[in-house]
DNA sequence: TTTTATAACTTGTATTTACAAGTTGTGTTG
DNA sequence: CAACACAACTTGTAAATACAAGTTATAAAA
């Protein structure tokens, strides 16, 4: 975990401060010259880190004044790179795994083009609920190509997400994505699942994750819950 | 508009030829040392405009490969920086101003936060409803403070973005946003504009986009008829 | 006291240079 | 003919440097 490039190292570093509240809503950084001393690097190199803070939403510049901390995001930010569990906090993000990782053929009606390796590959399966509150919210479905991944439908899912897993147990790394949303009537398993009440709509999404490795793409597909939350994202 | 920063103007000349189909598909831009040797600018200042087609989804990039246009997005993509007329393509969008721009007073129950300059100088508002193939698609309604904006009300719309007036005529420009979605029920208005089937649910945003100017944000609602088509983002 | 000018900060843009790391085609060698 | 090595590309990371442009506090001038 130690040969990460230096602009991703301070990156992780101020992230971190940021999300654990060191550097509050309003704070500004530290100036990038100041960075750049403390941390022995050039200040091209501090700039490209706080591009990528400011990428994920978490700062914002301003000329001659600095790098100030943004508000986090009060709602679910699924359009964040960084997955839901840590774009609306941990704390309140519950999670039941309906059906554990398994393989399988990949979907005849499977709604994303796959590559021929993936094809060949099978998928692995899983489903899970998750919850804010102690109410439903998210449920998706994930089909992940069965490559990279030895032992991954033994492994243990209980309070860890699948994007922690994936990065500390195979140095895999979500760098982007492409989304599609609708909004959609519910099917009764939808609607019970989510606790829907009647006529309520439902939130649909359908994602494709790019990864460090190539060929090896996560597919989501989700349905939200949003008539106390909503979707948040920044650009 | 000559005096845009280089990286800029290489960026909006790579953007267009990607638009307008001189780059297809899974084409190799120059490379980034022949792009630094044509137009003149250092290899740092040419990845600085990549980097901005890669975060609009225009190319990604491949160490040891080069710069790949990307497939462009066939669905409404306004979850990207630039708009909707820009991402769906100007060609399939038309546009009727149901209410045209008027000076008022921002409304009690106004969903954002304003700031003081924001809350004095009162606020332009206009609305909005966007054809996708000559079906009602978006409608959305836009709240702008009245700054910088001189005779703005007499300014006609026809055929123009309210992004392309606000660049050409006023010089603002979008530099990011954030944006809540939710699914709802439709009213029986928003039902009749939209053309909607009956129980067919509609999604709602809600965007505030920051510009150049500061102090000068465009608030939208946004009501989309997600039934043939949907919400299309990349990050 | 109020206004203005300035100095000392901040981030924005840009150049130049260097090497690391991944990809691809062209050879040479077995 | 096949496998391997290598050269010549590509993008990724990083240093050191310079000046432009916006902000802010302070000191001088009105």
């Amino acid at each position: 975990m130690e040969n990460l490039p230096q602009y991703r190292k301070l990156y992780e570093v101020l992230r971190k401060r940021i999300l654990t509240g060191v550097y509050q809503e309003g704070d500004l950084l530290p100036s990038e010259n100041e960075l750049s001393a403390v941390y022995e690097m050039t200040r091209p190199t501090v700039r490209h880190a706080l591009e990528t803070l400011v990428k994920d939403g978490l700062i914002f510049k301003k000329q001659g004044k600095g790098s100030i901390v943004r508000k986090p995001p009060q709602n679910i930010g699924i359009l964040s790179i960084a997955g839901t569990a840590s774009a609306v906090g941990v704390r309140y993000l519950k999670t039941d795994i309906l059906q554990k990782p398994t393989v399988q053929t990949w979907p005849e009606d499977f709604p994303f083009e796959l590559s021929e390796l993936e094809q060949e590959s099978g998928c692995i399966y899983m489903e899970r609920l998750r919850y804010v509150e102690d109410e439903p919210v998210f449920y998706d479905i994930n089909h992940l190509p069965n490559i990279y991944l030895p032992r991954i439908a033994q492994r243990s899912f209980e309070n860890k997400s699948l994007f922690e897993i994936l990065r500390q147990n195979y140095q895999i790394e979500i760098i982007g994505g492409e989304q599609k949303l609708k909004a959609v009537k519910p099917t009764v398993k939808i609607r019970q699942l989510l606790h829907l009440k009647p006529g309520q709509p439902v939130l649909y999404m359908e994602r494709k994750l790019t990864t460090n490795k190539e060929n090896f793409h996560i597919y989501s597909t989700i349905y939200f819950n949003s008539e106390k939350h909503a979707i948040f994202g920044t650009f």
